[in-house]
DNA sequence: TTTACCATGTAAAGAGTTACATGATTCC
DNA sequence: GGAATCATGTAACTCTTTACATGGTAAA
């Protein structure tokens, strides 16, 4: 259920609405957990029934807008997932690796194509990193609070950066390697 | 379907029981996928009946097994999941990275309780990866065909561990910046 | 004899994906 | 007037997880 407690986290730093939850998810947290908006307004009314976020929907004109809070108990229950720790028994699903995996049956032109089409797709993604990496570099938060949530959100990213660069590097070498 | 063309892939080696599928699935492939029993036996049920594998029912003295064994129709399909290359669209979902995110919203002793089991449970993996290696590492294939395909598997599992050390990494400084 | 391993499944629930559906507002 | 963005959903399907269920064989 990490959907949502990445609901319920984002929602503790301040109230937003579903469109602006799925913006940060597509922008800063898709680094670490994405969903779809059809997975993403069903679990808010769900979290909504059960008492985890307040939900106050506006009508500026005639645009309708839903603005979700956290309640005590979504509070309550977030704190509860800090505390649990978690074993996060999952099991690995790396379409990746499956396929660095079964190499050995591929083609050579196979290879080098899959290699070329996975390095530039890479490449393309630490780019975006970069400049999320940038922007927020000159973000100054006003608060305490708020720099101290930055940091982590970027040390976040910074961590998904190295792992993405040890994937590319891999990479680069069996390029080299299949010539 | 990934786990489809893992079973595919693995029966594009040797045929294999369902059982046996499992524990390659546990043993090396886990690295990069890994499934439950529950889903694996009628995947291979739903491959019999598209005509993808041929089964064999044994009955070795009262214990019965099922043979799988890749049919030329599987064979293709394999080979067109090799040329697709894949655009590997799927969105990322992370619960270490999700927890590194809210990181500012937890307590200090939360942050050290958590790091501390997630590096105890990274170094158990590392080590376990390492054994396969050092086992992989004396094992001599006799063909070239079994060579290049140990030399990709242990590669994945090279890049496992890179990506892993990478993570492990990052929490040892996480660990001394929180002190 | 009991433990570990071999061997195969079903059922129900939960999570994720794709496709469909609608309409308002803002900026060029 | 059209494109981009704001804004919210439903339905059907697929994939994954958890729990349940059964029985054989080999070795200590």
């Amino acid at each position: 259920m990490s959907l949502r407690h990445s609901i319920l986290g984002l929602l503790a730093i301040r109230p937003l609405t579903g469109y602006e939850i799925k913006k940060i998810f597509d922008e800063t947290l898709a680094h670490a957990w994405n969903a779809y908006d059809s997975q993403i307004y069903p679990e808010l009314h769900r979290l909504e029934e059960q008492g985890l976020i307040s939900v106050e929907a506006l009508t500026d004109g005639r645009r309708q807008r839903r603005v979700n809070e956290l309640t005590e108990a979504g509070r309550t229950e977030l704190q509860r997932w800090f505390e649990e720790g978690g074993p996060s028994n999952r099991l690995t699903r790396d379409e990746f690796l499956l396929r660095v995996f079964f190499f050995g049956l591929m083609h050579r032109t196979e290879q080098r194509a899959w290699l070329a089409q996975e390095r530039e797709r890479l490449e393309a993604e630490l780019a975006a990193a970069d400049d999320i990496l940038a922007r927020e570099a000159i973000a100054q938060p006003k608060s305490a609070r708020g720099r101290d949530l930055l940091r982590w959100q970027m040390a976040c990213i910074d961590l998904h950066v190295a792992q993405t660069t040890a994937r590319l590097e891999w990479i680069r070498s069996a390029e080299k390697e299949i010539g």
